[in-house]
DNA sequence: ATGGCTTGAGTGTCAAGA
């Protein structure tokens, strides 16, 4: 089976990418960040036509987190246990046997900002949260936007970016925390190609010079990881009119779907 | 250059993203 993450900056505006890509790439599961709208706008029925269930924790203008799903949805949780937050960021479903959680992390805005600090203290609370649906669910996959370039291949410019939000310490040492957890960077368990990004900058011809960063990532529990066989950006999408500014990552499992 | 695009809000222009 195949599970994939897409931050799609705003589903309204960009539903005829997500249905071109799922008729072209039929994964399992898609999880969605930023689809910015609330739930009793979320589009439900034109995603069924396309072969595909879904959940969302949404609202409006800002955040919102979607799975869809061609088996059964069971067990949906919205948001982070025990961590007060008015942000939808968080939505974890089980589908064919495997725990999903699809998460926005939040951007930080500037290294020391307030923005900043509300990041590294979601990223405590989610880890905490994850051990525990860890122990419950050993079939576990963490998809989406992190908001972390993990090392400084993930990233175009690393002198540029030095200290610089999405790349500084605190945040990559909350990234190995997750993996500490026992998970695996699925796009790493590979030999991949140099210069592999997931998002770009709008401006300044970011796409068409590279200049981008990977900061969305399939994190997998052991029992997965081991299933593992391939990890992908597909980057055929932000080539498109009115892209959004990140691209889809997928994972292969060698894993029946139920 | 605290900018450069894009989106959503809402109708002039700003917040937020990364």
């Amino acid at each position: 089976m195949k599970i994939a993450t897409w931050n799609v900056n705003s589903l309204k505006v960009r539903l005829p990418h997500v249905l071109d890509w799922l008729a072209a790439n039929p994964v399992d599961v898609l999880c969605l960040q930023e689809t910015k709208m609330e739930d009793k706008v979320f589009p439900y029925s034109e995603l069924e036509v396309a072969g595909y269930r879904a959940a969302h924790n949404g609202q409006k203008t800002y955040n919102g987190v979607a799975i869809l799903a061609r088996g059964e949805m069971e067990d949906v949780r919205r948001d982070i246990a025990g961590f007060a937050d008015e942000q939808k960021r968080v939505l974890a479903a089980t589908v064919d046997g495997l725990r999903i959680v699809c998460a926005y992390m939040p951007n930080g805005q500037a290294v020391g900002s307030d923005k900043y600090d509300y990041k590294l203290r979601w990223l405590e609370a989610l880890a905490g949260c994850l051990r525990e649906e860890l122990q419950r669910w050993p079939r576990l996959a963490l998809l989406g936007d992190y908001n972390i370039a993990p090392e400084d291949r993930d990233v175009h410019d690393p002198v540029a970016w030095k200290d610089q939000i999405l790349c500084s310490e605190p945040e990559r040492a909350a990234f190995r925390r997750l993996v500490d957890l026992g998970l695996a960077d699925a796009f790493r368990l590979f030999e991949q190609p140099p210069k592999i990004y997931s998002w770009w900058d709008y401006r300044q011809m970011g796409f068409r010079l590279n200049r981008g960063l990977r900061i969305d990532h399939i994190l997998l529990a052991p029992p997965l990881a081991a299933a593992c066989r391939a990890c992908t950006i597909d980057k055929a999408p932000r080539k498109l009119e009115r892209p959004s500014d990140h691209a889809p990552v997928v994972a292969a499992l060698e894993i029946e779907a139920a």
